[in-house]
This record gives C-alpha cells, sequence and structure tokens, in this order.
DNA sequence: AACTATTTATAATA
DNA sequence: TTATTATAAATAGTT
C-alpha cells in the first residue's frame, strides 16, 4: 500500500510482520473507535498477536457485547434448552461427542512425528492445539451452564416448595387450634387472629408464590 | 476525510449516518481480515448497528476466540463472574487456578519458536500438551462429579418436600372443610368478602417482607 | 451506486 | 522501537 504495493498474504519477514503487525493492529483499532463514534455502533475488537498476546477494544462493555452476539447467533440454533429440558442422555451424549473430537484431535497431534516438524510443521501443531483449546474450553462451559441451571432450577424448586411446606404447617397448627377453640366456646370464635390465620394460609401462599417469588427467583441467572 | 476533514463525533444526518456505517464498516472488516492475514493473527469482530443489526467477522472460530478472550481476560480479575458462585467455593478456585494453569502452559507452548523446535522440542511440546490435558480432565471430571451430587442431593430433598408438601395440604384441605362446616352451622356473619379483604390488606404485605424466603432464596446464588 | 478530491494509512527506509 | 516520507487506500461530499 505505500512505496510499493504488497500482496495480502503472510509476511515472510518475521521483524517485518511484527512491525506491520504493530501498525495495522493501531490503525484498526482507530478505525473501530471512529466508526463506532461516528455512527453510534456497538463494536467489539479482538486480536490474538500470533505468539498469543491479547488486544481487545470495546465501545461498550466486552462482556455484554459478547452476550449479545451470543443471543444472536444462538437464533437459528435449534433447541431452546430451557430449564426444565435437563436430559442427561442429550448432555451425556454431547459430553461424549466433544470428549471424542478431543480424543481425535490427540491423536492428530501426536501422528505428527518429529521428521515432519519442521516450519511448518509447528504452525500445523499450533493450530491444532488451538481447535483443542477450543474444544475443551467449549465443552467445559457448555457442561458447566447446564449443571448449573439443572442446580438453580432444582433450587428454586426446592426453595418453593419449602415455603409452601412451611406455610402449610403452620396453616395445620392453626386450623387444629381453631378446631379445638370452637369446640371450647361454640360461637364468637373468629378472633382477629383466627382471620389472619386463615387469610395467610388460604391466600397468602399463592400470592407470595405467583408474583413476587418467581421474579427474584428467575433474576439470579439472566443469560 | 475527504472533500472535507471530518470530525469523529456521532453523525447527525441519519441518512449520511447510515452511508458512512456502510462505508466504513466495509472498510473496517477488510482492513482485519489483511492484518489477520498479513501477520497471522487470530481476529475477532463484532459490530452491531445503532438499529441492533449484527454484523461479525472472525478469522478462525468466534467461539473459540471468544473463549480465549474470556480465559486471558479472567487473569487478573480475583473473583471470575464467569460462572456463579454458589456453594462450592473451592471448586471455583480450583477452576480458576486450572484455567490460568492451562492458559500458562498454553503460553509456554507458544513461545517455543520454530527456530528452536528440533526432535527435543517436540517432545517438551507433547508433555506440555500432556501436561495441560492431565489437568483439564482432572478439573473437568471434579466439576462433574461435584454438580451430579449437588444435583442428585437436590432432586432427593426435592422428592422428600414434595411428598411431605402433598400430605399437608391434604390435611389442611380436610382441616378447612371443618372449619367452613362449623360456621356455616353456628354463625354465617362473616361473609367470604370481608374476611378476604380483611386478610389481603393486612396481611399479604406483612408476609411479604417478613417471609424468611426470600433469604433462602439469596443463599444459592450471591451475585 | 459512482465519482473524485482529499485525507489517512502505511511499506519501505533510516 | 520511533520517525520520515512516498504512495496506496479509504472515504466525505457530491452527482
Amino acid at each position: 500500500m505505500v512505496r510499493q504495493k504488497i500482496q495480502i498474504k503472510k509476511i515472510d519477514n518475521l521483524t517485518a510482520r511484527q512491525v506491520t503487525f504493530s501498525k495495522r493492529r493501531r490503525g484498526l483499532f482507530k478505525k473501530a473507535q471512529e466508526l463506532s463514534t461516528l455512527c453510534d455502533a456497538d463494536i467489539g475488537l479482538i486480536v490474538f498477536s500470533a505468539t498469543g498476546k491479547l488486544f481487545d477494544y470495546s465501545s461498550s462493555s466486552m462482556m455484554q457485547l459478547i452476550d449479545k452476539h451470543k443471543v444472536h447467533s444462538e437464533r437459528d440454533m435449534d433447541s431452546p434448552d430451557q430449564l426444565q429440558s435437563f436430559n442427561l442422555q442429550s448432555e451425556k451424549k454431547n459430553y461424549g461427542m466433544l470428549s471424542r473430537e478431543f480424543a481425535e484431535k490427540n491423536r492428530e497431534l501426536r501422528q505428527l512425528n518429529g521428521e515432519e516438524l519442521q516450519g511448518l510443521g509447528l504452525e500445523e501443531l499450533m493450530k491444532l492445539e488451538k481447535i483443542v483449546e477450543g474444544g475443551i474450553s467449549r465443552v467445559m462451559k457448555i457442561k458447566g451452564e447446564k449443571f448449573m441451571r439443572e442446580i438453580s432450577s432444582l433450587k428454586k424448586k426446592e426453595a418453593q416448595l419449602q415455603e409452601e411446606n412451611s406455610q402449610l404447617k403452620q396453616q395445620s397448627q392453626q386450623a387444629r387450634l381453631n378446631e379445638v377453640e370452637g369446640h371450647n366456646t361454640i360461637e364468637g370464635g373468629h378472633s382477629a387472629d383466627s382471620i389472619t390465620t386463615n387469610r395467610s394460609l388460604v391466600n397468602g401462599h399463592l400470592d407470595y408464590i405467583d408474583s413476587d417469588t418467581s421474579l427474584k427467583l428467575g433474576l439470579p441467572f439472566p443469560y
């Protein structure tokens, strides 16, 4: 692009490549920022140098951006695997599949013997290694997420049940008391207490579960 | 930057902004590709237009790239918010540690440059690779086991609660029937409406505030 | 979408 | 690395 036009292919000379990387990287980040500012776009840019060094830029929050990107790219993915459908079977299959993939890549990795291992071999190795790395972290992440979802769902259910349970206990206790009281006095049995109790028994429960609890419980795990 | 130099600030005119967005976006993506090719860099670029439309580019796999980015940016964060943080404090620490170890080994792996890469280098590579692999499978196994234990324990608890619950329900229903029966025959001054109203006013609110459910709910997932 | 007149970016060099 | 500079590319305003 200057003193002489260049071809867009990997630069052979190491130092020249590093210099170009440094210069163009800065240019790229500058352009990204400019586009973000000029056009009110939300931009994230991640650059790993050939040596593994990370450079990144985000006009807002990289995490948010990545989440948003995930949501977008997940749109055409099949199953909306919500909380309920924790299928241990499919999970296992998924895990098994990725395990196999991992083992496969490892075998490929090992098959590259010393003889073939010149400059190009290293590249190949590193590429494979990168793939394996990505596959592993992916499987770990997916597993972790699924497990967490399952656990969160179970804990939610548990909390609801426990709540319902304790209220029912209270209720039945009060009911027992009322019954005894009624027998003793025959009338005038409606004390303020009994009314209160009645209410919390019959109604407070549903109110609580239906309105507020579910909201609070839903919050902790936004995806 | 042409017929007249422009300021880098949001373009007011909508159509001008859209045109610029389109032009510069293409430019940016081109530059990103060029940098990736010329310097063998791994690049990911995510652009959301102001209207929410997604444009992205990745020199390899966006998912891998994002995962790698996460690992890198986790390094200097004491408490990675990535995967929750429920009860398994030590588990998290364990995971974080091994993630870092993994990243570290990867860096070592990459630092072996082409020049140093003879037979011995390969050995070293494979040794490192084996270490990494071992660490990962270890962490995966431990995580899996912990999760599974947690889940089965929760499921057991759920079943117990559900049973207890249904018994209590039966009980309280019976108790309510008894009480109603008594009211109808002895008094009858209290209409259902007045009771209901009273209850929701006086009590529903307090229940909501005082209930210990929120405490229980807060525990499992402190964010 | 095209067309330029300019501004930017940058390859080669020091 | 940093600075210089001759050119290639990108692009703002216009048609």
